[in-house]
DNA sequence: ATTAGCTTATGT
DNA sequence: CATAAGCTAATC
């Protein structure tokens, strides 16, 4: 037998190597196999079953030895692999290495332990004798005898100060079995398992619920591919429904893989999950699966999930890709996150990849988001998705009241810039006297500063990408993230000739401050990456905060992620505007999900909650839209907005092309812009061809090339809509994901 | 990724 | 002509 090999050697070529016979039936595609390269060992894995091309059979060394005697990735991963090496533009060893937890790559295998248990009782006859012969034998074999259970090898033997060949002769003789037991480690024993279990009562559903868990389940009943997308406004429920989703695919046999972003994966999600998962479908281990976990603790949820022994995996990004056996349900909760974007090579999505999983697999993948991005919108629009809603809240709890503050108009009474509209300290000191409680977002989005008028809110944007410009202070500068247009940062507004147009957000710290002057006698805390250092505050200040010791929280984004306050009736967002002009074509988008997630915080049960935002531009549409809870709305005029001609088209790819070595996919695109452009423009575009150089000098070469197609594109082309409705990815990669289905033309 | 083996530059 | 430095190609 003569297999193909993927090595994991840093470089992307399958290798093939000879089956000595007595490992032919370990051997199977997807196997994790120890080869020789050169003149070292490597681990691979086995991506076919046949003979080389054009490499000559007799040359070809031999596997060493097969890792696990199941394949490490199952076929369906070993396809998604490939898949992803091409949509993502990279090799399939960085995919399949990214695949593999560190420990299996590694070589990792299962970890025993050897434990001595007795075989029988030995007479009092049989025991004198021992003792005459094999004195160390007899004490081992006392020892053993007081105990109940069998006893760890390892620990016996040092106990009695005497060596493995006591145990062996005892073994010889029949007296003393040696057993092996896997040793295992269960992650988050201590905080996860014994959590809160408030929840565990199974709930009813309410009506709209019902309609969607049943529509759901009678999709999950056939058993084939397809994909929902779940919007569900904040506190409808949608987990209930996922629940009702993984219990019916436990029941039918299958497997669960449930993803969040990095951040929700708190011990208390996790441990309100686990144990509404224990209630609903008792028995099923749960493995869970983040960037915490050591290599270890990962392992053996990985061999857990390999061998079947769990069939459920709740997880971070990376967990897409957990070993989970017939697989036949996929959730992605807040699927409009950034966080399912992996920022190193491979770049992918791990939103995309678990849809892709899905149709590979033949699974029912959900996609769960109070504010859906809106590629998976458009989709559902389009009708390659199926669209459920939840619009009640499972409380009924009311909407907030959203009041918008016009910041350049505060400014202009106060004749200088505040942190805290009078609005808003206002409502602070209300609440203080109520003794309720307050929070603060600051949005920290922006790290990169954009120029901001003051006095009307103008902000530079690319005249080509239409995004915000970065500002950069070294040289008094405005570039474009996306194309490298660069200008000198202007000394007046350009709309309105007002002199200072700097505006740089507020810093946690001095927000802080301000709430102080205003509110001397409140118990403030602040909450960010710098306060919250050290190990466990994050959770301290929750707590105390949960327990009614503060009054004012003050915080970046981290507060907001899946934690309910009962008594928080106002939340105050300083600076709306930071993530409206981040240089992300998302981001007006990003505002609109700001704003969702800011207005969830506000109120309780019998009343509804305000909520501030403070702008400089109160008329922007994503502020409005939000400010409806109009999510429909927004979607609307923002997919029109991308489909008119200010987006260059190569946007969406961006994330998944510019950043890393792509030269396949970025001469595509380039040959398919060149013919577009010359069927337009009647003359012939000139590419600069690929040389046969080295992945960076291509990858340049063709950042150039994209850049002078945007340019000369957009400066001669006016009807670019005419251009984009003619240009067509090849099927495979459209069918199923569009990854920016407005921009994928 | 790693490295043998080839080409080219540098220096006496 | 020796040595160093740069580059390419192969890994089964």
């Amino acid at each position: 037998m003569i297999v193909g090999v993927h090595p994991l050697a840093g470089f992307d070529k399958l290798l093939h190597y000879k089956v000595p016979d007595p490992m032919r039936d370990a051997v199977q595609v997807g196997s994790l196999v120890r080869v020789p390269v050169l003149r070292t060992m490597r681990l691979g894995i086995v991506g076919e079953i046949g003979v080389p091309k054009d490499f000559p059979v007799e040359k070809l060394k031999a596997v060493v030895e097969v890792l696990h005697p199941f394949p490490a990735l199952t076929p369906e991963l070993l396809q998604l692999a490939r898949w992803m090496a091409g949509y993502y533009a990279c090799g399939v060893d960085s995919v399949i290495e990214t695949m593999l937890p560190a420990a299996v790559r590694r070589g990792a295998t299962v970890k025993h332990e050897k434990s001595l248990a007795l075989v029988r009782r030995l007479t009092p006859d049989e025991l004198t004798v021992l003792e005459k012969k094999a004195p160390q034998q007899a004490r081992l074999y006392r020892l053993l005898a007081q105990q109940f259970r069998p006893q760890l090898k390892s620990l016996v033997l040092s106990r009695l100060g005497v060596t493995a060949a006591v145990a062996t002769a005892l073994i010889k003789r029949g007296f003393v079995r040696e057993e092996l037991r896997r040793v295992e480690r269960v992650a988050y024993a201590d905080d996860f398992a014994h959590g809160e279990l408030v929840a565990a009562q199974p709930h009813t559903l309410n009506p709209e619920q019902a309609a969607v868990v049943a529509d759901l389940e009678s999709r999950l009943g056939e058993q084939k591919f397809g994909v929902a997308l779940l919007h569900g406004v904040t506190g409808s429920g949608k987990t209930e429904v996922y629940l009702r989703g993984i219990d019916t695919t436990l029941k039918a046999g299958g497997g669960v893989l449930f993803l969040v972003p990095e951040v929700a994966l708190t011990p208390q999600t996790v441990a309100r999950l686990r144990s509404r998962l224990e209630a609903i479908a008792p028995g099923h281990r749960c493995v869970v699966w983040h960037s915490h976990l050591s290599d270890g603790e990962r392992f053996d949820g990985w061999l857990a999930l390999a061998t079947g022994e769990a069939r459920i995996v709740v997880g971070a990004r990376s967990a897409v890709f957990a070993p989970v056996a017939n697989l036949r349900l996929i959730i992605v909760d807040e699927e409009h996150e950034p966080a399912y974007k992996q920022d190193e090579t491979p770049r992918y999505h791990g939103r995309d990849v678990a849809v892709m999983r899905a149709k590979l697999t033949g699974a029912f993948c959900v996609l769960g988001s109070a504010t859906p991005s809106l590629e998976s919108f458009a989709n559902a629009l389009a009708g390659k998705y199926r669209l459920l809603t939840l619009t009640q809240r499972v409380d009924n709890r009311q909407l907030p009241n959203i009041d918008v503050v016009d910041l350049r108009i505060e400014a202009m009474k106060h004749r200088s810039l505040t942190a805290l509209s009078d609005k808003l300290v206002n409502a602070m000191q209300a609440r203080f006297e109520r003794r309720e409680q307050t929070i603060l977002f600051i949005n920290r989005r922006g790290y990169s500063s954009s120029m901001l008028c003051t006095k009307c809110g103008h902000v530079e944007e690319c005249p080509h990408c239409s995004i915000a410009m970065t500002y950069h202070r070294a040289d008094e500068m405005l570039r474009c993230h996306l194309c490298g247009e660069q200008k000198a940062a202007p000394a007046r507004c350009p709309q309105c000739g007002a002199p200072d147009i700097r505006w740089r957000g507020l810093g946690t710290q001095r927000v802080e401050e301000a709430v102080r002057r205003v509110l001397p006698r409140a118990r403030i805390e602040r909450m960010d990456t710098d306060a919250m250092a050290k190990k466990n505050r994050f959770r301290e200040v929750l707590s105390q905060f949960r327990a009614g010791k503060i009054d004012v929280l003050v915080g970046t984004q981290m507060i907001g992620k899946g934690l309910d306050f009962p008594n928080v009736t106002l939340v105050g967002l300083i600076d709306a505007d930071m993530s409206m002009h981040i240089p992300d074509f998302r981001a007006n988008e990003r505002t609109f999900q700001l704003l969702v997630q800011v207005a969830g915080r506000a109120g309780r049960g019998d009343r509804a909650g305000d909520v501030v935002v403070q702008t400089f531009t109160p008329q922007a549409e994503a502020i409005q839209f939000s400010r409806r809870a109009d999510f429909a709305g927004f979607a609307e005029s923002e997919l029109k907005l991308r489909k008119e001609f200010h987006y260059p088209p190569y946007r969406h790819l961006i994330h998944h092309l510019f950043r890393g070595p792509n030269p396949e996919k970025l001469k595509f695109f380039a040959e398919q812009w060149a013919r577009l452009v010359e069927k337009e423009l009647g003359q012939i575009v000139e590419l600069r061809g690929p040389s046969a150089s080295p992945i960076e000098k291509i990858k340049d070469e063709y950042r150039w090339q994209l850049w002078y197609f945007t340019h000369a594109v957009i400066k001669v082309v006016p009807a670019l809509a005419k251009l984009r409705a003619g240009f067509a990815w090849p099927d495979d990669i459209t069918q199923v994901l569009d990854v920016d289905p407005v921009n994928l033309m």
